[in-house]
DNA sequence: ACAACTTATGGTTTTTATGACTACAAGTAT
DNA sequence: ATACTTGTAGTCATAAAAACCATAAGTTGT
């Protein structure tokens, strides 16, 4: 079994992805226990090898797929990590991708087969994982942060109708400051990538508010317009 | 010699550089064409090796030095590059950097072992590179464009001391578009990173322009507060 | 039915940044 | 002395942002 893998996979690259998603107005990541190896029965960010004739990118969803049965979702590179000693066992650079899920899409997570568990943790909350992976996070943190202000990616968190308070949430959660929801309103919806619809949140025990749509097409036409997302 | 290499260095992962320089009101990129090899006399990115001792930071330093005689400038990494036949002759990996460089410090470069010249080629007229170092070209330029609205890094490519006029037409060069003078003035000095020289320009035939040079501790002192850079 | 409460949503006012443009200053070249 | 080039200062109109106020539309409890 093992040395069928030998022959088709890198040796010294992998894979890590950092996995966002947002639930009750906190960021969480999602985490994997290791089922055995030097790290067993310790947190860290789900990855693995890369086969020999797939692109970084094709093995980061592949992975995905494998170890939590997540995919087609937002997905991009960080960057390589390759601090000689970030891999105690032998020399391996990690390429670092990070993913944006709609939570309360993929309920029933199960451990792939390198690992015991799978969970959900608050972000703000975790404060150790295996070799570098703490400082994966934080870096992948910090592009989430940067990200959010220059494209409409906030909405790969959020369920697809969503009320504006919710955005306000994530933006607020994400970096870290409050804002005004009158002038939050005004801004996003002056840039006309929602579409409003023609229905009310539901169950709540306060005036509902009107649920909204992203729309990407819109958003890609006012791309070519030249038009400049910012937050 | 070359046995002795191939137990030291890491065998399907390399690097390449995007060397940023800016001349005469245009943006240039350092080239070298390769003295052997499947590519011998084609021009491509600098690059090489990773050894198993070196994050890819102090690899790309090294090979900076070694194939150009730079050093000490502004590094930063892109990216993994990882398609599986981006390198015809077996699967490599490479990690895109990019530097900008002050030109004029660094005249009579020369090529290292691997290469037979060194040249600079303005951005806009470099149409063909081997194996997939124009995406990386444009992965970096794309980058650079992003990254100089958001911090003052535009001021590794001018010389210590420089015109305001000099600066705007940098950002003119790299954003693309044309931006008015007394304007660009205002809203730059407004931010206080520039100090004004007791000095003006030398051997020009028109009225001299103030120097300035770039305050990194006062940059850092008004992140501290919270200041945000942005153009 | 009414009050108290919560969140949604619409406006107003003030301040600040930006873009477009005018004007003049300070040099060089003829 | 004049034309020419670039540097530098200032004005004005517009747009965006921040701070804030007010009301609407529901819920829950009495």
């Amino acid at each position: 079994m093992a040395k069928q893998y030998e022959t088709t996979i890198l040796d010294s690259i992998t894979i890590d992805c950092v996995i966002f998603g947002f639930n009750q107005g906190a960021l969480e990541v999602l985490l994997v226990k290791h089922a055995d190896g030097i790290s067993k029965d310790k947190w860290g960010l789900p990855g693995g090898w890369i086969f020999t004739d797939e692109s970084t990118d094709a093995a980061a969803n592949r992975l995905l797929l494998e170890l939590t049965g997540i995919k087609d979702v937002y997905l991009e590179q960080l960057r390589a990590f390759s601090e000689p000693d970030r891999f105690p066992v032998s020399r391996v650079i990690t390429v670092g991708y990070y993913a944006l899920i709609k939570k309360q899409d993929w309920t029933g997570l199960k451990p792939g087969a390198t690992a015991s568990e799978v969970a959900w943790f608050k972000v703000s909350e975790v404060e150790t994982l295996i070799y570098d992976h703490l400082h994966i996070l934080e870096v992948g943190l910090r592009r989430l942060r940067r990200r959010i202000k220059q494209e409409p990616i906030g909405f790969n968190l959020l369920p697809e109708k969503f009320t504006l308070l919710q955005l306000m949430h994530l933006y607020e959660e994400i970096l870290g400051y409050e804002m005004d929801k009158p002038n939050f309103r005004r801004k996003i919806l002056r840039m006309n990538l929602l579409t409003a619809l023609d229905e009310k949140q539901k169950d709540v025990s306060h005036r509902a508010a009107t649920l909204y749509k992203f729309n990407p097409e819109t958003y890609q036409k006012l791309l070519e317009k030249g038009f400049n997302f910012e937050f």
